[in-house]
DNA sequence: TCGTTATGCTTAACGTGTTAGATATGTTCG
DNA sequence: CGAACATATCTAACACGTTAAGCATAACGA
């Protein structure tokens, strides 16, 4: 039947494993050249989100980098170890933690930002730039209308 | 710099990112159902692939369900103690493993599989039959490109 | 004002993802 | 035959995903 998870024979024609088999393809190409400098994906994705604001809570790096709030925890708690990140609480409502990148954790982004963006242009390359930007539309059009409810 | 792993205001214009939120929206539906019935999302996966065959080897079930192999040596051994799935050894080549669902593993999915068929054709409801099956299509020939080198 | 509820973040527990290495068995080829 | 290489599966180690619960602080309401 057609209109379950996946089907029986294929499973190439479910949306969830068409999905996970599309970003599985994406990212390998990225993890060996992240891993080279000693980042995981998602680790990477932290340090990319907050290098674009002067600083982020907790809760906003959480939903800009897609990762749900114990891993950004664990993650945080790593960089802030290895000095790549600064956490200060707020002053007039203490639960609220601001985060910041030192200028260590803007070196690391410098050193592995060209890798990322020519593996990207790669991708873009093989895949077409127009087809690419109608994929990530399609997507995002999608997501929105589950979302809805 | 659009050329990125993803962008530096809004992280919706890249394909990791937006692949990452477009399977999350869907899986959010999925997964408390398969909750109420003790199953993870793999778990389930498994269950199902296997259930479309007689019998299978480990890599081939590891293949078709898109799982690692040391994720699914782990849920095999659960499903064995569980008694929803054996496994033989081949004769001939003694490397290989035979396995199959038993009766109870069958029972498990008559149970699941109605309420996965429904989230599956309230998500096909919601997001246009033919809008969904074009979007299988072009992330199955994104992966296949991809997946040439 | 004080108990109740809500919010922001963390921790805990368990399952999966990922990489590397271990183990056992098969195959090749000198 | 036997050593070297290849294949199928598993285990180990560590990071992340997911859900629930904990903690501290804030906001609300009788």
């Amino acid at each position: 039947m057609s209109g379950d998870f996946f089907q029986p024979g294929d499973t190439s024609g479910s949306l969830p494993i068409a999905l996970l088999r599309a970003r599985e393809s994406v990212m390998l190409r990225f993890r060996p050249m992240l891993a080279g400098h000693g980042l995981t994906e998602q680790q990477w994705r932290v340090l990319r989100t907050l290098g674009a604001w002067e600083e982020m809570e907790v809760s906003q790096l959480a939903e800009r980098s897609v990762i749900l709030g114990p891993s950004l925890s664990r993650i945080l708690r790593a960089f802030e170890g290895q000095g790549l990140v600064a956490k200060r609480q707020d002053e007039s409502d203490r639960r609220r933690y601001w985060l910041s990148l030192t200028e260590e954790g803007r070196a690391v982004i410098a050193r592995v930002q060209p890798d990322s963006e020519a593996i990207y242009r790669e991708i873009e390359a093989e895949l077409g730039a127009d087809a690419m930007r109608g994929l990530v539309q399609t997507l995002n059009a999608m997501t929105e209308k589950l979302s809805a409810r």
